[in-house]
DNA sequence: ATTAAATTTTAGGTACGCCTAAATATGACT
DNA sequence: AGTCATATTTAGGCGTACCTAAAATTTAAT
């Protein structure tokens, strides 16, 4: 039986798993989950007797083909989720990620159809992340972190992080969405802010922020 | 902090506590949750503690303002929900009582709301029953129940039990809805089956059946 | 009024999922 | 190669929610 617990951790693993085969460590599903590593420890130990991850003692986890099946079912329910509650039920897109949270262990395989069909079988998420289709595929494309950025480049907003209400309430302010075409007018030394030109408007965001979001280049600028 | 199975039991409470000073005894409770009387026991220790419930040793349970206030927070949560998937999903009705069961539980004070608008701030859900408003409010009315009704009668189907999904498909077939209008031709002796005339057609069913639809009285036979 | 039957509670145990503190392994640096 | 900081695992505990078996209480029946 595989419990709610169990799910989320192997969710965290296959988004921290970026690699082919990076191993990823206790220490990162622990902070990721908020947990303590003993605690990550005592999960690994069940989900590895379940045969879905691999442990090496010391070494770090990799999902099996079965772990990595569930994980991208998961994420699906979760971004699937993200995207109904926006669309059809009208949320505001910072407080999707926690609702979705919870409803993505819950949820029947048919309430999963009846939304996909309900959103014309989509394929990205409101924050711009990949959905995976039902028979697990899930290609997630590899952006530019918008704070590393060169200076006077030209790029798209592909993808925010979906997980702090308060910086997803600031960005749509700023215009910061997928989609959107921006500029990178200049960037202040000592890690300080951006200054970057959305819909003609400069605004000036720190990096904090500017880590949080992803791009496409469309014009790379001279760094 | 209310724990699921907490909310659990605290539904099933108000729902068994038909009467105004009835007292609900454990092992009525059991039964309705599936679980042994030890574990009720254990349960309502709990709750008592937490006040949400009055127990005298022995002689059952009895909800306070507070656990009442819970378990129609709960009920309103999960009718909402079956007509939301009937309506707005196009769920059948006999596969959203397992679904809102999972998910009453767990959606925000936002997803309630979103459903209400959805639906128009509906009243009645798709098995009859009222659903809660949402400062908790709750006057289910009471019906007839169809198997013990008089021969000859005139009645109008106005509730069904929503925990069988075998035998919502089998009343669905048969028209026994909510709202359909039904004459009790006649009642085979030794608990035989009720030949029902709906729609102009006339079927039998049997005691089991009758005795989960509730009807409201139009004209009453001759018994 | 006593006893038998049924219900309820207590006692003791299991699994899950988390914790802290202590022990152990790794790997980087001299 | 030895030492030390860091990462990880083990050991022991806690709360929730369930269980079975045994003890206690209530109720019904003689």
């Amino acid at each position: 039986m595989i419990t709610h617990a169990m799910e989320d951790y192997l969710k965290a693993i296959y988004l921290l798993q970026k690699g082919e085969d990076e191993k990823v460590p206790t220490s990162v599903i622990a902070q990721q989950l908020n947990v303590s590593a003993a605690s990550v420890t005592g999960m690994i130990r069940k989900l590895a007797s379940l045969e879905l991850l691999d442990h090496n003692s010391y070494h770090g986890v990799k999902l099996t083909e079965g772990g990595e099946k569930i994980a991208q079912e998961v994420i699906r329910h979760h971004r699937l989720l993200e995207l109904y509650l926006v669309e059809i039920m009208g949320f505001t897109w910072d407080k999707v990620h926690h609702e979705a949270d919870k409803l993505e262990h819950v949820i029947s395989e048919e309430f999963e159809e009846k939304m996909a069909e309900a959103l014309g079988h989509p394929t990205i998420d409101p924050h711009g992340h990949t959905i995976p289709t039902k028979d697990g595929y899930l290609k997630e494309a590899s952006y530019e972190i918008l704070a590393e950025v060169d200076t006077g480049s030209f790029v798209t907003v592909r993808q925010v992080n979906d997980d702090i209400p308060e910086m997803l309430r600031y960005l749509a302010g700023l215009g910061l969405v997928p989609g959107t075409p921006v500029q990178v007018v200049t960037k202040a030394p000592f890690n300080g802010p951006l200054c970057l030109k959305i819909d003609g408007c400069e605004h000036h965001v720190g990096r904090e922020v500017a880590r949080n979001v992803f791009v496409e280049l469309t014009e790379t600028g001279t760094d």
